[in-house]
DNA sequence: ATATAATATTAACACTGTAAAGTTAGATTA
DNA sequence: TAATCTAACTTTACAGTGTTAATATTATAT
């Protein structure tokens, strides 16, 4: 009797597939020129399936953004095997971090920007992908610290202070392209090695 | 016959009417919430009454953050005549360019993040205001270089790095107001304090 | 075959930005 | 003074929005 397992499998795909649906639309158009009604075009249902699966529009870029994090976090992870120089792999965290957010801007935004605007005090909370994201960061500081790469002790600073350096840039690129900037990599690397000779003892 | 010149100076408070009215709602409500009957029933006209004014929605932001960026500028400008230490005027600059974003979080977000998402291309072409902005960075860039202060000798790089600084901690402060901050003086401090040691000589 | 539960749809509401047409008041001209 | 013109404003209307409540459909269990 495995007709409820199968019924369920069924509402957790349909769930996929909205929200798949959903952030491919999002991405390409903007969340604000995204309608529900869109959405249910695109997986040939009736908009209002959508509330069955999701408790409104917020709640599905909600959903989207939580998987964003999650890739982020994924792509991350990926860097942390390296265990040789700690400051190299802060390095290139910092970078894959910033291509991470040019190469999906709309995610990036979505996420970094837009979503904190639609859900007060979220995405960061105890235990959320979010956090385990600056957890991430906390240990890549937390590793140089104890190597007395780093001027300061303080590893919550020191972090803080490497994400407003990374998402400043990565936001200013996505959102002023036209702007004469240095050569995208150079400011890049620019950025993150000032701020990482800024940290140093 | 001054008749002309009245209807003419009437017709510019009504602009400026409309103007005050849309910024008050778009800082307290946000820019998404706020419509145009809205607006419309604050300045006690109907609502297509105002696009006689504005081309439309993304104008009107526009006109905002225009006056939004002028007010930064002025803020900046008052730094400017402290000639002593270009460095530490830097700092002060910086200083007051975050103080001023979380000040005005609502009217830092209208221009530095909805409103080029609404009008691609814009906001720093030549002539504009917020291209002066950018040139009062750099003078100031221009300044320590000139006196060797400054490891790099490249002034837009330079500036942008600064810029990408500043941005971001801004704006982080702004988003996640619930995150466990280091105390908030203290981190801009470091923040701006970090990056300039990093572009040291 | 029928009752029950799950799932999807239709219809509706109160909004949105904005275009087009209609109205009104004041200035200009005859 | 009376007629006309013009600028300023309003009314009406349209197509679209997120979302709820009621309804219909389908698939399962009895």
């Amino acid at each position: 009797m495995g007709t409820k397992e199968r019924r369920a499998r069924e509402k957790e795909q349909l769930q996929r597939q909205i929200l798949v649906a959903a952030r491919e639309l999002f991405v390409n158009e903007g969340y604000e020129n995204v309608s529900m009604r869109k959405i249910a075009n695109k997986i040939e249902y009736s908009p209002t399936t959508i509330y069955l699966y999701f408790r409104d529009k917020a709640d599905l870029l909600n959903s989207v953004c939580q998987e964003t994090l999650l890739n982020l976090l994924n792509t991350l992870e990926h860097l942390k095997r390296d265990k040789s120089d700690p400051l190299e792999t802060l390095r290139k965290s910092g970078r894959a971090y910033v291509e991470f957010g040019l190469k999906y801007p709309q995610d990036y935004k979505l996420t970094f920007v837009i979503r904190p605007q639609f859900q007060k005090g979220l995405g960061l909370e105890e235990g959320s992908v979010g956090e385990k994201v600056f957890n991430y960061l906390r240990e890549m500081v937390s590793e140089c610290i104890q190597q007395k790469r780093f001027r300061q002790a303080d590893v919550e600073t020191t972090g803080q202070v490497l994400w407003s350096a990374v998402h400043g840039v990565t936001l200013l690129l996505i959102d002023f392209p036209d702007f004469p900037w240095t050569e995208k990599d150079e400011l890049i690397d620019t950025v993150i090695h000032t701020t990482i000779e800024g940290l140093k003892a």
